[in-house]
DNA sequence: GAGCCGAACGTAAACGTTTTCACGAACGCT
DNA sequence: AGCGTTCGTGAAAACGTTTACGTTCGGCTC
């Protein structure tokens, strides 16, 4: 049927082990036979079957990625940074989302075994230190994402902390000390680090504000609930401050319901900058994730560690956010330019410059 | 270091081949041996090696998914029902997204060869029929989304021209007859059939309307310039009804800095139904696409095809769109219950229920 | 009790590579 | 001129499975 390494051998008159050569590029062949072999090779539409050569090499060229069941923006852009990177490693990607459980995704890893060289785990609550240690073959590289896992691995996050405390600092600036923060769910080391941020900021920034914050889960509904109580209770707070932008959207409907003016009574902001942030009215000022570079960083981090003999270093990266100033925490009237908070948080005007 | 079918063996005290008949189901082979062969790979934790297997086998239990550089909604949703759609059938899906010119897709469908047992193909306007005769490893079982391939090949696709038909038409019930039309880009296989689809809507329901259709390019700003136009024009449409979402919002936009009130002066729709459409002000109505069960289809078909022997039938089908009430179109003011225009075309009423 | 048949099991070949090793030939050196 | 070194090449082993083919053995029929 197809061809093989032997019909190349015949078709240019030298042995297999030579056209393996010539063809890998290892050394110990004339350009005058490896130019032979090619010809051969292109004449037969020859390629070489890529399980025999795993079997031998131990090496499949191609990586896994491993995430829980999520949908839109954040998927899509995550897999498409991994994917662009992992191309331009030369190696495969092999997909495997939407787990909900944790037998699933064990699952999931088992089956992977032996089918990829590393691997990129996208965490959930339910992925955590020791579900990793009992499903994770070891020995196989792995990079694992917005983890709170800080043992024996390489953990890629996004700078929660420091994108919650300059959206903080931002809103401070403007004038605002008595600002209310709607949290995620307990569970969510995303929510969890940003609302860490947000009490550091408070604390350091404006210490006698008093620290307002309310539960939210990270659905719009919870945000819109959040809003609902925020308006009720004695003193409304001058700025709200969503986890998440989903929450922000509700938290902005609860407001407008309530004729309550955004920026003007209340600011407003969010955080991930999903595309709707833009599309609201007021233009919802948000934190910006650059989720395909986290997708591309994490795959050079594998990528790094696959070269690598066994030795797996285990540490820590982050990956910086950007504010993105729209209209909706009030800044955006003027057209003041855009500032430098960190070396890895930028500010950005982005004047809902559809 | 990991077991391998041998250690097995002389673990269980048989040979290798009643371990791989034990373990694979195959007949022949005693309910006590079994057992004995299932304990001892589950004590040294023996997973088979799959390059080995494919190597003799000539199945890789994996499917590709090919598409060309595209964000947001689409892609994740459609990958999600590629996915989970593939594992149910037992299968690992390998994606490579984001090609530009033909020849990185070319480059990447070789690649796939000997990887993949099926592949998915989404088209675009690159990808073509002599592209297919010319790189798609012949005998590899594949299926084309939205493709306008006709020929011997199996082909999915969405249902464009029912989908603006059963739109216009909804329109028209609601008294519209100067519906315009703003279009996608000319090579683009879903716009001309989108297109198509509202030429003969309107020669068929309101064959004395005039027929305006003013080009966009599926982008927002060519929305925007298209909103304005219209605006511009001697006699203004009644309703305007976009290509795609993103266009609708742009138009939106201008009609809204124009001061034009929608629906109340200008009806509005879309097409596609982004998460974006439901928060612009007022809700977008829109033509709703399954994208992730389009996935699932696509898999299916193929795992179909893929069981086939050599036999590959050439088929078209198509998946139905659900028509989406929300407010832009002036439908939604009072309660009315929604209706099934079509057997494939569901009409839903969406109230923005956020 | 001889013959036979089918089931359970083992042996070994095969799948298509890479890589180690051996073998010449060519070459530069003393 | 002889020798050692390098270099290009080929033969063959190895990777871990599946499966075709024997072989054994127990139980059945006459």
């Amino acid at each position: 049927m197809t061809a093989t390494i032997k019909d190349v051998a015949r078709e240019a008159r030298v042995s297999v082990a030579s056209v393996s050569r010539a063809l890998n590029g290892t050394g110990g062949v004339t350009p005058a036979t490896a130019q032979r072999v090619r010809e051969a090779a292109a004449r037969l539409r020859y390629v070489p079957h890529s399980a025999a050569r795993s079997l031998i090499t131990r090496r499949t060229h191609a990586v896994g990625a491993l995430m829980p069941d999520l949908h839109g923006e954040f998927f899509s852009e995550l897999i498409r940074g991994i994917d662009l990177e992992a191309r331009s490693h030369g190696l495969h990607l092999l997909v495997s989302s939407s787990h909900n459980g944790t037998e699933d995704a064990a699952a999931a890893l088992r089956a992977m075994q032996g089918r990829v060289d590393g691997i990129v785990i996208l965490s959930s609550p339910r992925v955590d230190a020791e579900f990793l240690k009992a499903n994770l073959p070891d020995g196989l590289p792995a990079v694992l994402l917005n983890s709170d896992v800080r043992a024996g691995a390489v953990v890629l996050n996004i700078d929660n902390f420091a994108g919650t405390y300059a959206m903080v600092r931002h809103l401070v600036g403007l004038g605002h000390s008595r600002i209310a923060f709607i949290s995620g769910p307990k569970d969510n080391f995303d929510a969890q680090q940003r609302e860490a941020g947000f009490r550091a900021a408070m604390g350091e920034l404006v210490p006698k504000a008093p620290l307002r914050i309310v539960a939210g889960d990270f659905g719009e509904a919870s945000g819109y609930q959040a809003g609902l109580e925020l308006l009720a209770s004695k003193t409304r707070p001058e700025a709200v401050f969503a986890a998440n932008d989903m929450m922000a959207v509700g938290c902005l409907q609860a407001f407008k319901e309530a004729g309550v003016d955004v920026p003007g009574e209340i600011a407003l902001a969010g955080f991930d900058d999903i595309p709707i942030a833009r599309y609201v009215t007021p233009p919802l000022s948000t934190v910006r994730v650059r989720i395909a570079e986290l997708g591309k960083n994490a795959m050079d981090l594998l990528a790094d560690l696959m070269d690598r003999p066994g030795l797996s270093a285990a540490s820590v990266h982050t990956l910086g956010c950007d504010i993105v100033v729209r209209e909706s925490c009030g800044a955006n009237r003027g057209g003041a330019a855009a500032s430098t908070s960190t070396s890895t948080t930028k500010k950005i005007r982005d004047p809902s410059n559809r």
